[in-house]
RNA sequence: GGGCGCUUAGCUCAGCUGGCUAGAGCAUCUCGUUUACACCGAGAGGGUCGGGGGUUCGAGUCCCUCAGCGCCCACCA
């Protein structure tokens, strides 16, 4: 064996050794009953193991270690996770330095490179998580994207919609412009920052906001109830001027408004606040939205249309400004919030969304998810690590409100949903307005009003002798003149609706300029003005409403030729293109069926048979997916032997801080799937933190690699840094002289099993505790039996850390520093010390696997380590644990005297040594400890006592007044406290005798 | 605004349902090569347990209160 243990040269081969035996898979292990699972929780698919990882696997393997050497079937099923927004986050970051985006690429080769970029990165997750010596089931590894995984969520999702517990609506949710997709409120973190607080003259009213442009889309205002200055306006539809933007909001009164903050007055905007679209929803305000998924002013911005957000807002109170309808200006703390993945601020507006309902009652069940998800909680079905997480499960249960799923992200499961063109008999026809004056003049007119030309007027007479007025039920108009008039001609007496949305494109810039220069942006759109793809939105949402309102009508509609471009790919397909948008619309009468529009749903397993369906572009939430990882990993929905077996899971091992992430889902999701839980136990760890208690961050730069520390200190030292020194679930901090100081105690096992294996005369496995021959024998297995036993104790109760001080402390200060000195004093002891290697290396194993493991070769056993079996604890005698303090406390007086007369370690003055409890051998063993030189006759001193035993030393020490003092008051002390009568007769009567005991032996000190 | 946690030696932290003269590791100081280990050994110093009050025979531990720090949740526009 070498001076000194080298992780390096041994950590790898007996990472094999494991996993070829195949031990790491349940179906190899002997054991009986009920077996001990941890599914692992995925890592994110970003390629790096931290030490949040590492701190994670270390307590997993640990229980997992524990179990197996217990003899139970252990299952750690390790897996990965495809990590939906932080993966295709990661990518587009690639992309970008490439200077390249998804919208380039394209779905399909975007997701090719996320594949790639996934497989790289599982790859070295995988050797990481090997590194760490996890002791996991490789061969049922699972992934999120698998087959089976994939089905176990459309086969939830089918469910849940079956059950009308997921469902599609039209509602507010957080966008994240950057990821151009939604978020679950849970994943939008919140930023202190500085902000301004805009007072604006409005109407009647002073109102406050951080957001000045929001108020262009206002609906309504709010008041408290009580508050008597506005209670003249409650009820009231007030039209507000905004620096010539015209709004109409209803005034109303409603307890949430906070009648002293800021001038308590509301606006509420509806469409792009949480709280504000709460109050829509109680007082039935109408909701404009403002802002699109690109972060710009929309439509309903009138001049502000197409300008992003915060150059909106700064454009917007400028104009009021100088309208003079800012009151003041307040700088204020307020909280933004972001995107967790990119930390992009996050825009609230409304969309139409999947979501799952968490208050409607589940059918045939009568209880609700959350209902489900918080009893099963409450009635200690599953039990929560620290216990105080408890709380706060339930206060996020209790606060949840329906949880968006889809995302636009592409990296991700599809939602199981098509969509079929479906028929509602609605017959268009349309027609373009005829010549308008800027027709005439070659211009783009746009938004701008034009009116017809004289051989505009006739053109559209000679249209209208072609058409009967009759033959239409609903007659639609753009607002524009060119268009009204038009419709006006074509259809005489009949009443035409105007609707803005079928306006011509917005030229912005370009309006009033040649027709051959506009034509050059017409793909890209306009400066300041809109893109035809804004236009196809709006004329979308017109069409959504004409085909609910008006099944089986014949409907004429005159309008642009920029409208009719999109009519075209709405209704009859294809893209913008150079080619389809400078066609200009013929005129005339052009014939569509609205039947395309309207959609047919499917939702299931399968994509439908028979042509036409499309699924839904958007993909879910990975936290659906992960919600099932418990038993989807295990077969599910198919009735597996895997699932039957080893479902629910034994127990989830996690950081708190993804307790609503993925906990909470889990039990939801499983408490209504499997009407059973997805775990027993579950055990939150603390988050792990750089010295100066700060979280790591690549930004800090304070992060630390594990792999690094692997190599520099071996897993077992790693491991056992992240195991020992905190309570539980507490952070905890982790440097590299701690990491240090736990290679240190490998390197000192290390040690101690040399020099026993190569001490002893042959190296053999003893069977049963060995018969004791001196006190220090019966000692240190009375020790030990008791380190076996509270350790066992903390590990069933995940008190890892302290299991781990106590095996600490047994092994290098009993173990080495007393019971080896003694052996080499005492001698022959093979028996009781190979007893003690080969358990103690047993109880290492789970927090030290591989230098064990390594060691255990040189018992030359037939088995792994890995797979022995856990001690039983023996007899511990308290008695004997007293004494041998009274003979270590004689050592270290002795010691110390020499010490006190400067007497070099290696001189022996004689001593003669009387003691009262210990007997002559155990004074013959002291005094060679203390290197004392024992001598029958007394010597010509005055007798020095220490402790109980009385010391007739050569030297004069004497006791020092501190000392005295020390001990004059601690008898003291403990005096009155035996004379107090209410002492003795209250207190334990063990606690009384215990006093007594000690009273006694500081006596002795004293004599 | 609600909730949770923390404050113990120079540093990092243990201390469960109240009962050893309050512990450990690191650091510091002194001494040291004695047939495992200098990634070591032998020893030492260092704390009125954040402040104040209370309950109790007895409080680091329970209760109240104040102060500081941290985290989580929440629709202050």
């Amino acid at each position: 064996m070498a001076k000194a243990y080298e992780p390096k040269q041994h950590e790898k081969d007996i990472y094999r050794l494991w996993e070829e035996s195949g031990l790491f898979n349940p179906d190899n292990l002997k054991g009986k009953g009920k077996p001990f699972t941890i599914s692992m929780p995925p890592p994110n698919a970003t390629g790096i193991l931290h030490l949040g990882h590492a701190a994670a696997l270390s307590y997993e393997d640990l229980m997992i270690r524990y179990k197996r050497l217990q003899g139970y079937k252990t299952l750690w099923l390790p897996g990965t996770d495809h990590a939906a927004i932080a993966t295709q986050t990661k990518v587009e970051k690639i992309l970008a330095e490439e200077g390249t985006d998804r919208e380039t690429l394209g779905r399909e080769k975007f997701l090719q490179r996320v594949r790639e970029y996934v497989t790289q990165s599982q790859g070295n997750i995988k050797n990481q998580t090997r590194r760490m010596g996890s002791s996991c089931d490789w061969s049922r590894e699972r992934y999120t994207f698998d087959e089976g995984l994939s089905q176990a969520v459309n086969e939830a999702f089918v469910r849940m919609y079956e059950d009308e517990l997921v469902y599609r609506g039209h509602r507010i949710v957080n966008w994240c412009t950057r990821c151009a997709s939604t978020l679950a409120d849970d994943e939008v973190e919140y930023q202190e920052q500085d902000a301004k607080l805009y007072y604006i003259k409005y109407g009647p009213f002073i109102v406050a906001t951080t957001r000045p442009e929001t108020k262009l889309a206002d609906t309504g205002v709010a008041v408290h109830p009580e508050d008597e200055r506005y209670q003249k306006y409650v009820g009231q539809e007030l039209d507000i001027d905004l620096a010539g933007h015209k709004i109409k909001v209803k005034v109303f009164a409603d307890k949430e408004v906070d009648k002293d903050f800021g001038s308590g007055v509301v606006g509420v905007t509806p469409a792009h606040s949480a709280a504000d679209y709460n109050f829509a929803q109680r007082h039935n305000l109408q909701t404009i939205k403002l802002i699109d998924e690109q972060g710009q002013v929309m439509e309903s911005g009138g001049k502000y249309k197409g300008i992003a957000v915060l150059d909106a807002r700064k454009a917007f109170v400028k104009d009021l400004e100088q309208a003079g309808q800012i009151d003041k200006i307040e700088e204020i703390k307020n909280n933004l919030s972001i995107c967790y993945r990119c930390e992009t601020a996050i825009e609230p507006l409304t969309s139409e969304q999947w979501f799952v309902a968490v208050d409607k009652e589940i059918p045939g069940r009568g209880k609700t998810l959350k209902q489900l998800a918080s009893e099963t909680v409450k009635n200690k079905e599953i039990e929560i690590v620290p216990e105080r997480f408890v709380k706060t499960y339930h206060n996020w249960m209790d606060n949840l409100h329906d949880w968006c799923i889809s995302r636009q992200i592409w990296w991700g499961h599809r939602i199981p949903v098509w969509y079929k063109k479906n028929k509602t008999g609605i017959k268009i026809t349309f027609f373009r307005h005829t010549q308008s004056e800027a027709n005439a003049l070659k211009i783009g007119a746009g938004h701008k009003d034009y009116k017809l030309t004289a051989k505009g007027v006739v053109q559209a007479q000679e249209i209208a002798k072609e058409i009967n007025p009759d033959d239409f039920d609903v007659i639609f108009s753009s607002d524009l003149s060119r268009a009204k008039d038009t419709a006006s001609i074509l259809f005489p007496g009949k009443k035409v609706i105007e609707d803005n949305r079928l306006r011509e494109v917005d030229f912005g810039d370009l309006t009033d300029k040649s027709g051959s220069l506009i034509d050059k942006h017409r793909v890209k759109g306009f400066p300041n003005g809109e893109t035809y793809q804004q236009v196809r939105d709006r004329v979308q949402l017109f069409f959504d409403e004409v085909a609910n309102k008006y099944k089986n009508k014949r409907i004429a509609i005159v309008a642009h030729s920029g409208t009719w471009k999109t009519f075209e790919i709405i209704l009859n397909g294809g893209d913008f293109s150079e080619d389809s948008l400078n066609v200009h619309a013929p005129l005339g009468a052009h014939q569509y069926n609205l039947d395309q529009k309207q959609n047919e749903i499917h939702v299931g397993l399968e994509k439908p048979t028979g042509s036409g369906w499309v699924q839904d572009p958007d993909t879910l939430d990975t936290w659906f997916s992960s919600s099932l990882w418990t038993f989807s990993t295990l077969g599910w929905p198919e009735k597996t032997k895997d699932f039957k077996k080893f479902h629910p899971t034994t127990v989830m091992e996690t950081g708190y801080d993804i307790i609503f992430f993925w906990v909470a889902r889990m039990i939801l999701m499983t408490e209504y799937l499997l009407e059973d839980k997805p775990f027993e136990t579950v055990y939150l760890h603390g988050m792990i933190r750089d010295k100066d208690g700060r979280k790591m961050s690549k930004s800090l730069g304070n992060g630390i690699d594990p792999i690094d520390m692997i190599d520099k200190f071996g897993t077992d030292a790693l491991r056992l840094s992240l195991i020992i020194g905190s309570a539980l679930g507490a952070d905890l901090r982790v440097y590299e002289e701690k990491i240090a100081g736990y290679r240190n105690f490998v390197n000192k096992l290390w040690n101690i099993s040399r020099f026993i294996l190569t001490s002893v005369s042959e190296v053999k496995t003893i069977k049963k505790q060995p018969k004791v021959k001196t006190l220090a024998d019966k000692w240190i297995l009375s020790e030990f039996n008791e380190m076996i036993d509270e350790v066992s104790k903390d590990l069933d109760n995940f008190k890892f850390s302290s299991a781990g001080e106590k095996l600490y402390h047994f092994t290098w200060d009993d173990l080495a520093d007393w019971y080896l000195e003694i052996a080499k004093i005492e001698k022959d002891k093979d028996e009781i010390l190979l007893y003690i290697l080969e358990r103690l290396l047993i109880i290492c194993h789970p927090f030290t696997p591989f230098v064990t493991e390594n060691i255990w070769k040189y018992f030359d056993k037939e088995n792994l380590l890995m797979v022995a079996d856990w001690p039983k604890v023996g007899k511990v005698d308290k008695d004997t644990i007293i004494n041998f303090a009274e003979l270590k406390e004689l050592v270290v007086n002795l010691r110390n005297l020499k010490a006190a007369n400067k007497i070099p370690p290696t001189d022996f003055p004689d001593c003669n040594l009387v003691s009262a409890i210990l007997s002559d051998d155990y004074l013959q063993l002291a005094a060679k400890m203390a290197r004392v030189n024992l001598i029958d006759e007394a010597v010509d001193v005055e007798p020095i006592y220490v402790n109980s035993s009385k010391v007739l030393i050569d030297l004069s020490r004497e006791m020092s007044d501190k000392e005295k003092n020390d001990i004059e008051k601690y008898i003291k002390s403990l005096e009155i406290k035996l004379a107090n009568e209410k002492f003795t007769s209250s207190a334990p009567p063990e606690v009384v005798a215990e006093t007594k005991r000690r009273l006694e032996q500081a006596r002795n000190k004293l004599k």
